[in-house]
DNA sequence: TCCCGGCCTCTTGTATACAAAGTCCCACCG
DNA sequence: CGGTGGGACTTTGTATACAAGAGGCCGGGA
C-alpha cells in the first residue's frame, strides 16, 4: 500500500479514536518521523485530512486537530439529518427490497450482538456499517456518496466522544429496524422520517451525556472537553500537546505494519 | 500566493469553464509544465481536485476530469435538494432578516441585471453568489458549510453545460426573491419548499436543454481569459514569468487534450 | 492467426535538499 | 514599564532526483 494512503488511514483513526484530541498539532517533521514516512507522503495525508475537516489551520499554518465540542455535534447533525433522510428517501425508491429485508431482521435481533461485553461494540456498529453500505449501493448517487463519506469520520469521532449505553443502543437497533422496513417497502416518506427519528434520540443522548460529564478521551482519561467556545470559534484554542508514543510497531525501516484497523468505516 | 493554491484554483476554473472537458487526462508532468511549477505543488492540486470529485482515477491510476453527464446532474441535483433546503430552513431560524430583504429586493429588480448581453451572466450570477453567502454566514453550520463549499464547482460546470436562457433567468430570479423572503421572514417551511422548488425547475431546464441539443461544449465560444468565479481577487499577476507556454492563452502547442470528447460512454 | 511472456518505457510514488516566510524572543528605545 | 524593531529559528512550501510499478509493445511459439 501506498505510503500517504497507510498514513492518511493511521492519522484519520488516530484522530476518530481521539487518541489524537482536538488542538493537537499535526506538524509534519514530527509525523512524518513518527511514522517513519518523508514529509512528501505525509503531507498529501494531512490535506486528505484537511479536506475531510478533520484537521483545521491553526495559527500560522499549522494543522491542528478539529475542535468537537457540543455546538459542532449540533451542527453534524445538522448535516447528517439533511444528508441521511435524503439518502434514506432516494433508497427506499431503487433499493432491491431483500437487501434490507434481512438487514431489519438482524437488527431485530440485534440483542444478541450486544449481549457480549465488548466496550466498542463491534459487532453492532459493523451492522450498523452493513446499513449504510446499503444505502450507499442502493441510492446509487456518487455525489451524495462521497458527502456522506466524508461525514463518517466525524460521526464516528462523536460516537467515542459520548458512548451509548446498551439500553440506548437497543432503542438505536430498533430505530435502525424501522428505516431497514420502510426501505425495503419502498416508503420513502416513512424512510426519511424514521431516518429523522433515529438522528434525533442520537443527538439528544449525545447532549445528554455531555451535560452529564464532560467525557473525553477514552485512551487518555480526562483529556478534552468540550470547550465552550463561541459559534464563531477562535481556532487558536489549543490543548496542550501530549507527548506522542510512537505508533504500534512504527519503526525506523519501515517495513510494513500489520495494517491494524478497518479504516473507520461503519457510523452512526 | 503558494503555486499549490494558484494552480489548484486555475485547473478549478478550467474544468468548470469546460476548458478541460471530462475524461481529460491530468498528467503530473504535463500540467506541471504547463504552469511552470514542480509535480510538488501540482499534486497537491490534483489531490484537493479529486477529494472534490471533479477529477477521479481513470484507468490506471491516471486522473481525468470527472464525467459529467444526465445521470450525473440528477445525482448532484439530488444532493443540492439536501444540502440546499436543509441551508435554507437553518438559516430562516438563525438569520438577520435585513440582509435577506434587502436581498430578496435586488432580486425582485434583477432584470436590470440580466439586461446587458454579457453571455455569462456575470453579474446576476454574482448576486445569486451573494445570496449563497449571506446563507452560509446564516445557517453558521461548519459542516454544512464545507459540503455546499465542494458542491459549488459541480453546480457551475452544470451552468456552463445548459446555458439559461434570459426568461429562465428572470423565473429564477423570483424563485430566489421567494426565498430570500422566506429566510427573512423566519420561515423555515416556506424556505425550503422555495428552495425545492427552485431546484426542481433549475433541474428540468438543464435536462430539457440536454435533450434539446446534446452538449454544446462551451470552449469554442469565448475563449479569453476565462475568470467569471468570485472566489477571490487575484492580485499576483507579479509572478516571474517563465519560460514555459504560459496558460491563459492557451494554445494549441504540445498539450492539448488528444480526444476531446469522453472515451467511456456518456450515456448511462 | 492468436495467445502468451518478457522487456521497455512512461507515469506515478517517495525521499531529500533547498528556499522562503512566519513567529517568537530579546534587546533597545521612548 | 511598555512598545517596537530586528534577528534568529522553526516550520512550511517548492524543486529535483531517485525508485518502483503498471501498461503497452514486440517477438516468439502454438
Amino acid at each position: 500500500m501506498r505510503a500517504s494512503e497507510r498514513v492518511y488511514r493511521a492519522l484519520r483513526e488516530e484522530i476518530v479514536a481521539w487518541h489524537l484530541p482536538p488542538g493537537t498539532e499535526l506538524g509534519e517533521v514530527e509525523q512524518a518521523a513518527r511514522w517513519g514516512v518523508s514529509r512528501t507522503p505525509l503531507r498529501e495525508a494531512l490535506g486528505r485530512l484537511a479536506a475531510e475537516g478533520l484537521a483545521v489551520v491553526g495559527r500560522g499554518r499549522t494543522l491542528v486537530v478539529s475542535q468537537l465540542d457540543a455546538d459542532d455535534v449540533v451542527h453534524l447533525f445538522e448535516l447528517r439529518e439533511a444528508l441521511e433522510t435524503q439518502a434514506a428517501r432516494l433508497a427506499s425508491r431503487r433499493a432491491r427490497p431483500e437487501v434490507f429485508t434481512g438487514l431489519a431482521e438482524r437488527f431485530a435481533g440485534a440483542g444478541a450482538l450486544l449481549a457480549d461485553d465488548d466496550p466498542d461494540r463491534t459487532a453492532y456498529y459493523a451492522l450498523v456499517g452493513e446499513l449504510d453500505a446499503a444505502l450507499d449501493t442502493a441510492m446509487a448517487s456518487r455525489h451524495l456518496q462521497r458527502s456522506l463519506a466524508a461525514l463518517r469520520a466525524h460521526v464516528a469521532r462523536v460516537r467515542r466522544l459520548a458512548h451509548a449505553d446498551t439500553a440506548r443502543l437497543l432503542h438505536a437497533a430498533d430505530e435502525h429496524r424501522l428505516i431497514a422496513e420502510a426501505v425495503a417497502a419502498g416508503d420513502a416518506v416513512l424512510a426519511a422520517q424514521a431516518t429523522g427519528v433515529h438522528l434525533h434520540a442520537s443527538l439528544r443522548h449525545v447532549l445528554d451525556a455531555l451535560a452529564a460529564g464532560p467525557v473525553g478521551d477514552p485512551t487518555t482519561p480526562s483529556q478534552a472537553l468540550p470547550t465552550p467556545s463561541p459559534v464563531l470559534a477562535t481556532p487558536s484554542q489549543a490543548t496542550p500537546t501530549p507527548v506522542l508514543p510512537r505508533p504500534p510497531s512504527a519503526r525506523p525501516d519501515a517495513v510494513d505494519r500489520p495494517s491494524a484497523l478497518d479504516p473507520t468505516g461503519a457510523a452512526r
